[in-house]
DNA sequence: TCTGGGGTCCTAGGACCC
DNA sequence: TCTGGGGTCCTAGGACCC
């Protein structure tokens, strides 16, 4: 045993749970194992149909055939989560499901249950933290873990650390996981996806040309379809062939910061740290109609869902103890163009009738000619509520009391002005 | 077969202040 | 009277992520 340990080598690690809803669902219906499954944005027809349990049952015992269908599924929506067999047809998140049903018409189709998934997530992070504390949070079901200074986390580059989590997971929740162990987050989080599911892998520096070199650009964090786009019309598929181009080049081609932040990442640069806590910075509310609704034609209908928007996100607010005092909404028309309005008021808030109020006002200011099929509404500027003074503005240097923000009038339709 | 909901961050122009 | 620059806030849109 040696008395003197060496300096620790920076390992962060990626956590991503395995098909996190899909898998969570199966725990509650066992008897859907194998079998192809979506969950996706289905309403109270779906709803219903999985509530039928058998007297002095449990979900468990749900017969199969009474499980709702995609082929019968009629509406909007896009899958969530598909379990690995459905995946086989080719399903995947963020399909419509009337394209889901044409590629696997017998998948069953199972509700989404955020606060069943939220419940699952707490346990699995909680298991993380008593093992590994410097946790970053990245949603339900993925977190980067700073292994450095935890014990066993220079063991095997991380391997030991990671299979330990895997494994405390599995027997709190009965989900599996996969980790991705790295110099840094960057590395990290494309680690994670390369054994899949139930996978670790662990890479080191010396790994950044046989192992990432070869992936296409795609798979940075940061990197999506635009930019991917971009990318290909110069020819540059992979990490590699980005990291080959120089510096100046990027930057002349995709701008100063995305330039240089390229040609960081394809030389596997990236000092960012594992942050543990943060603040939100908005907060929000929106719906798709289950049909196009007008401006005119629909106007009671709409006004009664933006003010049940409203009320939504000031309960959001007031439950989380927090005060916003920048006030928007967003469309979304039927040709799927996206148009937001916002205004500064003087104090911060979280009153739903105030909120209502300068919504309403925004609304104004924006066309509504086209019928709509998404309405949202959101509150930024947040300060938790503790820190508010009496008279709705912060404290002390704050920058409520700054110039009168603009009122309504500005640009937008004149016409249809009057109608919230 | 039309494509959810909740977020973050960046950019860019204009207003305004020093 | 003209010219200039830095810094911050506000607003709209867009890319991206889970």
């Amino acid at each position: 045993m040696a008395a003197v340990t060496a300096t620790p080598i920076r390992r962060i690690a990626h956590l991503d749970m395995d098909a996190f809803y899909a898998s969570v669902e199966l725990l509650r219906y066992p008897q859907l194992k194998g079998l192809p499954v979506v969950i996706g944005g289905a309403r109270r027809k779906v709803d219903e149909a999985v509530r039928d349990v058998p007297e002095g049952g449990t979900l468990a015992d749900i017969p199969l055939h009474t499980f709702p269908l995609l082929k019968d599924y009629v509406g909007r929506g896009v899958i969530t989560t598909a379990t690995y067999p459905a995946r086989q047809f080719g399903i995947g998140s963020a399909m419509g499901l009337m394209k889901a049903a044409k590629l696997c018409p017998q998948a069953i189709i199972l509700p989404v249950d955020f606060d069943e998934y939220r419940r699952y997530s707490r346990r699995f992070k909680q298991v993380i933290t008593e093992i590994a504390p410097v946790m970053e949070d990245r949603g339900v079901d993925e977190v980067y873990i700073d292994f450095t200074d935890v014990a066993g986390g220079q063991r095997e580059g991380g391997r030991v650390l990671a299979r330990l989590i895997q494994k405390s997971i599995f027997e709190a929740t009965g989900l599996t996981c996969s980790i991705g162990v790295a110099p840094n987050k960057l590395i990290a989080k494309m680690a994670s996806e390369f054994n899949k599911p139930n996978g670790i892998s662990v890479i080191f520096e010396d790994d950044l040309q046989s192992r990432i070199w070869p992936l296409p650009c795609r798979k940075v964090n940061g990197i999506g379809p635009k930019a991917d786009e971009k990318l290909q019309r110069h020819e540059i598929r992979t990490i590699g062939d980005l990291a080959l181009r120089e510096r100046d080049w990027l930057i002349a081609n995709f701008g100063k910061a995305t330039g240089a932040w390229m040609h960081e990442v394809a030389w596997g640069r990236d000092e960012r740290p594992v942050v543990t806590e943060s603040e939100p910075v908005s907060m929000s509310r929106e719906t798709t109609f289950d049909r196009d609704l007008h401006a005119v034609r629909h106007r009671a209908e709409l006004g009664a869902i933006f003010t049940r928007l409203c009320e939504k996100v000031a309960e959001d607010l007031q439950r989380k103890g927090y005060v916003g005092k920048t006030i928007g909404i967003k469309l979304r028309y039927d040709d799927f163009k996206i148009a937001t309005r916002d205004q500064t008021i003087d104090h911060f808030t979280a009153d739903a009738k105030a909120i209502r109020r300068v919504a309403g006002q925004c609304l104004k200011r924006v066309p509504l000619e086209r019928p709509l099929r998404l309405l949202g509404v959101r509150v930024g500027a947040l300060m938790k509520a503790g820190e508010l003074g009496a008279d709705g503005t912060k404290p002390a240097g704050g920058t409520g009391a700054g110039r009168p923000s603009q009122g309504d009038g500005r640009g937008g339709s004149a016409r249809t002005a009057s109608l919230f």
